[in-house]
DNA sequence: CTGGCTGCAAAGGTTTTGCAAAACA
DNA sequence: TGTTTTGCAAAACCTTTGCAGCCAG
């Protein structure tokens, strides 16, 4: 149930950074004339009661599971809102599926993957933002945020078993 | 029809390369023990025919529209085959929707995609290949491949504006 | 009130699959 | 000749859309 994929430990988000991201997502919503719905701020609490990754139908189930009777429709009218507005970050890992995570108070960061277990770990390097300032400048363009993905195999042979088993 | 996307250009591929091409795919399908058919080698030829990146669709059409009798079936399959034995890689610069290109005798390179108006442009750093090194040191991984995106908006009004036209 | 938002289910677009016919080995 | 591949169309998959009813402003 939880995400075991994740390794950059990422303890609870605390309810002062809860309060600040409600505050942030008012005021766009404000900003663009969108309504205040509830279910807006439960997709938006969800996310951010869970560290790591998880797809539309993740949420979706999650919520459902925990009494909240928002459609899937309405989850994924949010992650659009909440995508826009950058409080969240939509993820392509494999094909065909995306992938969302906070990313408010969460540290920038990009993932290698497991072709053959699936466990994402998470880093970061300081070389990325040297590339992209570097990019910026050659190609005379304004660049407003990446995606780095390392694929391959990780040599631990135990939790990349574990991670095969629950497949 | 053809792909005004891409910057960094890429002269046509060779009759040499070509040969090549087939050569290392001939050998990869008897390794694995997979037939040797004439579609699979046309679906390599229109994707070394062309610079640039295709969908498997756009793959599809233009093999239909040049007389190949090649079901999206066997696009798929063959795409898929192509990938595993490294002539061909997969991207993913949106969503739901996979991009293939051409990866024999070309040099490797990440993207630029700019959000506004879809063109895609191409660049090489050492650093990444740095950081891939260190990552698979820290965290005891083999890496076999990666994908960098930068996305944003380019300043070039005139590409920029001619790209919005095709859409 | 009243137009945007929701929930539901149906439609959409890309990719995969099942099966009979074709063709490689 | 025996299986893998193919082609076709139908199914599967994730995501979006249409529409009646609901509710925030």
């Amino acid at each position: 149930m939880g995400a075991p994929n994740d390794i950059l430990s990422n303890h609870h988000v605390t309810d002062e950074t809860l309060a600040e991201v409600h505050e942030i997502f008012r005021t766009y919503l404000k900003d663009k004339a969108h309504r205040l719905t509830p279910e807006r701020f439960m997709v938006l609490d969800e996310i951010y009661r869970n560290t790591g990754h998880s797809d539309a139908d993740e949420i979706y189930f999650r919520m459902k599971n925990t009494g909240s009777r928002v459609s899937r429709a309405t989850v994924y009218n949010t992650l659009e809102l909440l995508v826009e507005c950058g409080l969240v970050q939509r993820h392509q890992f494999g094909q065909n599926q995306s992938f969302y995570e906070r990313s408010y108070a969460y540290q920038q960061h990009d993932h290698i993957i497991c072709s053959a277990c699936g466990s994402v770990l998470e880093f970061c390097d300081p070389r990325i933002h040297e590339i992209k300032m570097l990019m910026e400048k050659i190609h005379d363009f304004t660049i407003t945020n990446h995606s780095l993905h390392f694929y391959g195999t990780c040599r631990n042979p135990e939790t990349c078993q574990h991670q095969r088993d629950r497949k």
